[in-house]
DNA sequence: TATGAATGAGGCTTCATTCAT
DNA sequence: GATGAATGAAGCCTCATTCAT
């Protein structure tokens, strides 16, 4: 795996790769820093210690200093990547207004919000999870969980006041997390569109997909 | 890579892994089916060619009677993938009624029936390019864009007849193309929904991304 | 071993590979035609039996119709070439005058025209001795002792009947036939002499060697 | 290649096999040395990375913490060999006579030591050249060049001065290199002679072969 | 004769990891 | 913290050879 990958996966000219303040300082923070990049480009299985430290400009047994193994550099930025979302997610809703149709819109916009703006996470953390040990997988497995409930628990609730009018919640709720998680895979600087268009707009689907009548001024 | 691999990527348990009529006869056709379990669960790097060998039951260097390099594997299950999407694609319009909105039905729902019926087949069709050469992806890649072409063509044409009310055709094409891509990823024979049901409904979705009116007896 | 070799050892473009009369008949003759390019451009361990099918226009199980391992086929070559070597030895001795001088001349000459003749077979025989079994390479070596006595026969007899002044007759055999053998190296149809220009002009070397008076009319 | 050669190339018990001061300290050094050893006795494509790493007593995967290949342990000691010939001969000629006889003399007697006392060297940087891509035979094909203008520039100027008289330049220097060149095949502890024994025959030989007139007391 | 498929052994090289310095 | 050297296991692939057809 030293040469060149062949079809990127992510375009790797995005801004901020990792979320501000959760970065660990020095060198196990680029430590982290190039797993993301290699790991999204590549897949875990498909990137080495020592691409890891190339990229890093460090030796390879430094890596050890820093990370028990490599399983546990990706298990760190699976888990960063869940609880972004879920934190994102949890934020959206605090300040949501009470309405389900609010709150739906708040979660999608997180979700498209949190893919857009770190795409690499996102795709490490969707795609590579497989690679994980189900003990090193548990958290963020835990995480997805807890955010789906908070999907479903909108849904239901939008639907028991008469908000929403959809038949299958659960096929409903695969619908949207569809729409939001592909973002990663799509979304970039190329993109003739802002963050918040792509999250406007997603909105706007989702609450046709759960038959929210456009009361007034929906985005 | 000899152990059992964590978190599964797909249930190993769907009925046809292989369009009808595409595996090839003998040993390469039972290659062709072992990767395509081990590239949907593992990944092609995860997977090693003793792996590939091991469930095919032959020794490993017969796998090179077949195929002249594991990379070859990956490309040929790569291509069926997306000829099989792209020829459902075909054969839904064709069958379909002349206005965008029929047309539209007949694409979501080619797209969902081929990923409900070959989710192992998608998988690694779309989560495994990154590993082949620009030569060897670039047969799947060029279907791919006929295919988004097909789908873009009955958006353009629903807004011009006026029957889609869409904004941004880019966007509601992407969304419509994530929940479909998606279905690989969750459906399976554990789920309470036939494929049909899954069609129908994310039909009855794009529909409503799209904004087509509800006419009449829409599913 | 299937792409190029680098730095081709022996130039491939000379007339006539193997010595008139002794090729095999059919396949198996082709089989020995593209050993004997293969094996001195690459060696006997840098060429696989597919390498030598693929020249040969056959697939490599069909070689073993026609030997019975690929050592024998390097035998048969070795065999070849020491078997012309000691055989153009004889005849030129038997055509040349009765004195030590004569005979002398006719040995060297006899050893540059095979070298000449014959180079891709003799740099096989030459060099990859070392890749036979003991017992494939006796006949080889019993001919290459008996070349190594007709040598040292006539010196012996130079020296006794007065014609030859050399203090140590086995340096002076080993000087004389280091001439010789190395024809194989550099000589081929790109350079600017006869076969005839260079046996004439290392047999007068030679003459030197030994200090034969160049009575009369020699080269 | 597990088992013994069968003919050895060369005899494998010479006193010093590289020269002083050029080898590798630690494990690099015992890696040039096996291989050495063995590419003398085998030929490159006769040893495996695997009986290097036993003669070296390391294990195989150790080797690439000192070589990038195993065609760069070769390309080494094939540079090596190469510098150590020209070095010889340029410092014979620093200390040689300002007459073409007494420089032709020590480039003789440099070439048959450096044969001589390094054989399992000539040997390798000799017959394994084929065995180097281009890049890597580059250096040395310079030196060996460079080498042979050393002794053609004498050659010239012998003529020149009146001192030799032969006919065809070329031929002479090819015969003179082919004597020098063999004595790595067969000079060995083994043998009745020191290297200087050798080297003052050959040296004789030469100037008989360039009919350099016995003026005095020639060796 | 000829071949496609098969195989056990082994080719060169890289893997993730450890350890003395 | 950091590193160069070391290692056992494994990576992909080719080896010479066999065999049923």
């Amino acid at each position: 795996m030293t040469g060149p990958n062949w079809e990127p996966r992510r375009l790797t000219a995005v801004k901020a790769e990792l979320p501000e303040g959760v970065t660990p300082p020095g060198t196990r923070g680029r430590i982290l820093h190039a797993a993301l990049l290699l790991f999204a480009e590549r897949g875990f299985h498909g990137t080495s210690i020592r691409d890891l430290a190339r990229v890093t400009e460090i030796n390879s047994a430094t890596l050890y200093a820093h990370y028990a193994a490599k399983e546990d550099i990706l298990a760190e930025l699976i888990a960063l990547g869940h609880v972004e979302l879920y934190n994102g997610m949890l934020t959206a809703l605090s300040t949501a207004g009470p309405s389900a149709r609010d709150r739906l819109v708040a979660l999608v916009r997180a979700q498209v919000h949190m893919h857009a703006d770190y795409p690499l996470l996102a795709v490490v953390a969707n795609n590579e999870m497989h690679a994980l040990s189900p003990q090193k997988a548990a958290p963020a497995l835990s995480l997805r969980e807890q955010a789906r409930q908070l999907l479903y628990g909108v849904l239901r609730d939008g639907v028991a006041a008469g908000e929403f009018a959809i038949g299958d919640q659960v096929l409903a709720g695969i619908a949207l997390g569809s729409i939001g998680i592909r973002v990663a895979n799509w979304f970039g600087p190329d993109q003739p569109y802002t963050r918040d268009q792509v999250a406007d707009t997603f909105a706007e689907y989702a609450l046709r997909i759960v038959c929210a009548l456009p009361i007034k001024e929906s985005s």
